[in-house]
DNA sequence: TTATAAAGTTAGGCATATCTAATAAAGATA
DNA sequence: TATCTTTATTAGATATGCCTAACTTTATAA
């Protein structure tokens, strides 16, 4: 099984491979915001189960099996991205909070939250819900900061 | 600073306090499928970190500390699973995922979500979304299964 | 009241993941 | 080519949290 920590490696590494065209345990450390030795860790064993090939000192390569997981998890955090945003998270807090979600849920909430998007996505011009959900949101700020009450839950 | 685990613990707690009006550590660790030395460990730790009241072999009570974080978690999770329920995902899935996010999703989400839920809640029978989402589900399901492609993602 | 059962704790170990300090290898430059 | 700098690894320690086995305390019941 891979753990939370695999997953968020993984992900770097992709996120690298794909802005460099290579990875460096350097890159990862400060990608991460953790040492290098972690990464020399992490790397170890990422290698010993199959989801990177990497030699001592060598580069580092994504397997087929990797290069899935990493792809995956990537999907999650543009899918909770973009349904945050819906919902009114602005974008720093959502990619934010993704990072940490992504680990989490569950495959049926994902096809729920896929389809959720898709569907407002997909509303006409014509739909009010997304004026009306505007709408609504702003009168909640207004009357907010009104009563200043800034619930924190 | 709070651990997941902690967090974990406390909602436990809470759960079992307002269920059965006391709680003992064999039912937290029955609860949360640990063993009862790793219990003991933890009502050591929230003790030391005046969440909980605790004596050796005596009762455990949540500090006021203790029983506001409690009760934060436990509204970040009811949030949660309503919110779930909403785009779609059953009972069950609700509670599993929501156990998890809500160690993890920030305030700012939170306050949206919240805002989301109610939103939704509060239409107005003549409002055509609730029903066009559900029809949109349906539609996706039907196409889902006949199409046989199953999404993992 | 004393033996037994249930609940809780301690001891000792494992796994994950982190860090700093020291060492080794690779790459760049004089 | 030899030196110096950058990058990576190993060694060794810390923290969290889990476990089993053994021991202690409390509660129950004969």
């Amino acid at each position: 099984m891979t753990t939370r920590n695999m997953e968020d490696y993984l992900e770097a590494i992709w996120n690298l491979q794909n802005k460099k065209g290579y990875v460096k345990a350097k890159d990862i450390a400060e990608r991460l915001e953790v040492s290098r030795p972690s990464v020399s860790g992490m790397i170890k064993k990422l290698s010993e189960n199959s989801y990177i090939l990497y030699e001592k000192y060598g580069g580092i390569v994504l397997t087929a099996k990797g290069k899935k997981l990493a792809q995956e998890i990537k999907k999650r955090h543009t899918l909770l991205v973009e349904f945050l945003k819906i919902v009114g998270v602005d974008e720093q807090n959502a990619q934010q909070d993704a990072c940490k979600l992504e680990h989490d849920v569950s495959p049926e909430t994902i096809t729920c939250l896929l389809e959720f998007v898709e569907f407002v996505s997909l509303l006409p011009e014509s739909s009010k819900w997304k004026e009306n959900f505007q709408e609504y949101l702003k009168k909640r700020g207004l009357l907010e900061r009104r009563s200043n009450k800034n619930k924190k839950l």
